[in-house]
DNA sequence: TTGAAAGCGTTACCAA
DNA sequence: TTGGTAACGCTTTCAA
């Protein structure tokens, strides 16, 4: 029923593979034919099928996401950002919600690779135990790249934040703003928890800054439910004495979770306490407190993550994997705003802190 | 490179048509072979090459989606609910996000087409001037859904809300709350703004109540800045006289904006003015005043239109459309909440309503 | 500049 | 229960 090169060969009286040409712009063919090919292309409305000329190039023109969770608005911003990148170039996007879930996000790759994408982007929710797809999506030399998360012990494509970077620039903000007693909320076993907490232990201790017994509360096992494990954990930091003046969390739903229990508590933020999340929600600044946080630029992630995958599918030569860091940057809100008055004396403190180290 | 189906039969001495058999798990093949052949493809990971599959079949097993915005926490949840149920089935998702951009979305559903995917699952942004690109998925026989938005004059599988329904709860809603002075910011010119407008018009005039001058106001072209919009459009309101006592904004977005202006002016919220959105955005709970609004359970608006998408494409005769509504419920917080003390007053007045109707 | 023909990796049909 | 063979709609190579 739909219309196939044969059939626009047939009308004109030339050969398939004369169409074929023209249709992918082929020099050698007389301006003349070329001329009326794509008329008759424009009157039937014929769209070539991409299965048949996948089978025969091997190229799909499609490329695999997978993503733990769409409705975080950091990975619906980094499919957007992959969209926009690859779209231009032909390419259009699978994608794979895997709920965060190990055994679901497998089944996807899988399922993404007998489908034939020409390559895959990776927000993955696997660990260091779990790399067995990574050697089979290997294994049919499919480029991928790993963004956001990245995975201890795998060779591969990266591009996402400097968690580390992340936990300083958090951790120093919260210092330079006159707090000592700062804990962390840690999120789950990913490398984006482990480099945020690396941050903030080793800023504490380049300030000579205690971290009390306490202070890092963990009982995130997964991304999902931040709100309720954040309100819990700052109900634990609530029973610590020295209560903290500043809580670190992973991002800024655990943060949001943290600011409520704190302020059903009836503590003042800011002033008492103040509050600091990761990811820079589009509703952070709405907030009841305006939420200081970091923002990531995910969009940008997703732009270069999808770059460089173009890069690896369109030359067949492997490279070795290449790491990208996209930038953060610190926003300041009303969170972990300074109280009043404490400023000279903050500053004075930064001050000795900085000679000090 | 990759494992064919030839490699396997030639291991095993058998054809590939036995081959092909078996992975489609024919009946008419010895448990021996069978046995051995799985035994095979197992060793080898093998996997079919769905592109030279879909070449003979005709089906490609994938299904496109339109979305105007990822970011948007509603469309992000159509898209998991899409994906969630048709994954189960073998079926991939094409995600193409249009940037609520007619030309647009008309190029990512060409592009969709061309890649051969088996159904489509549309949130469009186009108008009823602009049905050309649904003849042409008609005359490729793609069966399509539209979500979330209508296409005035397009017959079409439907799913999603009743706004009109919307627009009839939200206004009987605050006027039941004891207000009179209900203005309305409308959205953009698609069939959800026009709906809710319906609504609250119709019901106004129900209950008697006179929709004054000024009080609809609209400025919004797209559905892209809500929360800027909403603002402006509560900057008029402030100057129209006399002043609403309640608002009842396109979504959630405008409504926030709304609301923050009214704040600005040294409006008591709830008390002086009260607001109600429609989308339930996951942060509508935490504002700075917790927001009223309508719950549209839009993962089950995905996962409706993707059943009734995966019943055309399974079935090759053609229905005639289909339209269901995915039941709309209210949600009540503080910005619409009663003022203290009005409370009979509103009661009283509902029960004059109500019988005077 | 054009045409003919051989593949691409499957499925589907018909014989054996 | 199996094998052989002709499609499927394109690209690509080689000859004309």
């Amino acid at each position: 029923m739909p219309i196939r090169m044969k059939d626009i060969a047939k009308d004109l009286n030339v050969s398939v593979g004369t169409v074929s040409k023209v249709l992918r712009g082929h020099a050698d063919i007389s301006l003349e034919t070329r001329e009326r090919v794509l008329r008759r292309v424009k009157e039937l409305n014929y769209r070539p099928n991409l299965t048949a000329r996948s089978l025969v190039t091997g190229r799909t023109y499609m490329v695999g996401l997978v993503v733990p969770d769409l409705l975080h608005p950091f990975f619906a911003q980094i499919a957007e950002g992959v969209a926009r990148r690859v779209h231009p170039k032909g390419y259009n996007v699978v994608l794979f919600p895997s709920n965060e879930d190990a055994e679901l996000e497998v089944e996807g790759i899988e399922s993404l690779l007998t489908h034939r994408v020409d390559g895959l982007v990776l927000a993955s929710t696997l660990g260091p135990t779990q790399c067995d797809v990574f050697r089979r999506i290997d294994e049919q030399k499919v480029p991928y790249v790993l963004v956001d998360r990245e995975i201890p012990g795998l060779q591969a494509n990266f591009v996402g934040t400097d968690n580390e970077r992340v936990g300083v620039l958090v951790t120093e903000h919260l210092i330079q703003r006159g707090n000592r007693r700062i804990a962390h909320i840690r999120g789950p076993e990913l490398s984006t928890a482990s480099g945020r907490l690396t941050g903030y232990v080793n800023t504490m201790s380049r300030f000579g800054l205690p971290i009390r017994s306490g202070y890092i509360v963990n009982a995130a096992v997964t991304d999902v439910r931040g709100e309720e494990y954040g309100f819990r954990g700052m109900q634990q930091l609530l029973a610590v004495d020295p209560r903290p003046d500043a809580v670190f969390c992973y991002n800024d739903l655990i943060a949001y979770g943290a600011l409520q229990a704190a302020l059903r508590a009836g503590i003042k933020v800011p002033g008492d306490i103040s509050f600091i999340g990761v990811s820079n929600l589009p509703y952070s600044e709405m907030l009841r407190v305006p939420l200081s946080t970091v923002d990531q630029d995910s969009q940008a992630i997703g732009d270069r993550a999808a770059k460089l995958l173009l890069r690896r599918m369109e030359s067949n030569n492997s490279f070795r994997p290449t790491r990208i860091f996209v930038p953060a940057r610190l926003i300041v809100r009303d969170s972990s705003a300074l109280c009043p008055g404490a400023e000279e004396a903050s500053h004075a403190a930064w001050e000795a802190m900085q000679s000090r180290v």
